[in-house]
DNA sequence: AAGGGTTCCAACCGCGCGTCT
DNA sequence: CAGACGCGCGGTTGGAACCCT
């Protein structure tokens, strides 16, 4: 059948977002929450397509994104879910509380893959790229990056690349990770009934809640659809991200703030 | 300092899937 | 049931930033 284009060309700005743009965005979002991405620009007032609005919003904008490189256990975790599920970033991302699948994407096509080729592993299989040429390789590809051998605690570095969830033992301050990078690799990644139902594709258990990060006017609008309550997001926002919410001026995720968080991004652009 | 090459990432594009009528 | 529609996903690209000579 005929596909109509996501929005009527006409009309429609492309490129890098202004401030401005952002703003209203945000504030759209913030104050009415998420729904019809179609007819979000329109209500909006902004002159962009309803997809851009969304990609601009889950890539950049949401408040609970994380900034900065991957850490090691997130990188691994990515290493590790990338060899269960192959290039289906969304699922990867959805493991990792902050992180999109566009970042985790480009992570894995800038870095990632390149440590593994270097390491002789092909970064599409996860088998080694030639047996004989690297045997000494072997032993560390394949089977190290699944789950089993991450609970041999059997620790291997090649390259940067840990290969181990038993790096997690490791100080916040060596490897940059924090915590909750701790936490969520264990649960990830010593739990086989997690990884089965990765497998099977059920619904995401770390991180399903950032959606809903609207104003309580807004949440309750969402009541239907699940969503924790605004108190639950508000003490989570808070206390979760290190650059994300507290870089962007959403510590408190009140409506009252929008003028701060809007001087905060506008800062942001600035420094570009 | 300049320029050319490389890296990185935000954003776009097109397709597939689920839902609605 | 089939077509229309909207959303989300994965692949790709453009250009800014960085690095090297």
């Amino acid at each position: 059948m005929g596909r109509q284009p996501c929005c009527d060309k006409l009309g429609v700005k492309k490129g890098p977002w202004t401030a401005e743009e952002d703003k209203k965005l945000i504030n759209f979002i913030l104050t009415n929450g998420q729904c019809c991405w179609r007819a979000v620009p329109k209500l909006a007032g902004l002159r962009r397509c309803g997809k851009s609005c969304r990609l601009r919003w889950t890539n950049y904008l949401r408040p609970d994104l994380k900034r900065g490189l991957l850490t090691e256990a997130e990188e691994q975790l990515v290493i590790d879910l990338h060899g269960r599920l192959g290039n289906r970033w969304s699922k990867i991302a959805a493991r990792l509380p902050g992180r999109t699948d566009n970042e985790i994407k480009n992570h894995w096509n800038t870095h990632i893959k390149k440590k593994l080729l270097k390491r002789g592993i092909d970064p599409v299989t996860h088998e080694p790229l030639q047996k004989e040429a690297r045997p000494e390789e072997s032993s560390s590809s394949h089977a190290d990056i699944l789950p089993e051998s991450s609970n041999n605690n059997v620790t291997q570095e090649n390259d940067g690349i840990v290969i181990n969830s038993d790096d997690n033992s490791r100080s916040p301050a060596e490897n940059s990770s924090s915590p909750e990078d701790s936490i969520l690799l264990d649960s990830i990644c010593n739990d086989e009934i997690l990884l089965n139902s990765l497998w099977m594709d059920e619904p995401p258990l770390v991180d399903a809640s950032w959606n809903s990060i609207i104003p309580p006017a807004a949440a309750n609008t969402n009541d239907d659809m699940g969503f924790p309550s605004w108190e639950e997001n508000h003490t989570r926002l808070s206390d979760c991200q290190d650059f994300g919410v507290h870089d962007f001026g959403f510590d408190c995720f009140d409506s009252m703030e929008f003028i701060s968080a809007h001087n905060t991004l506008e800062m942001e652009h600035k420094q570009y």
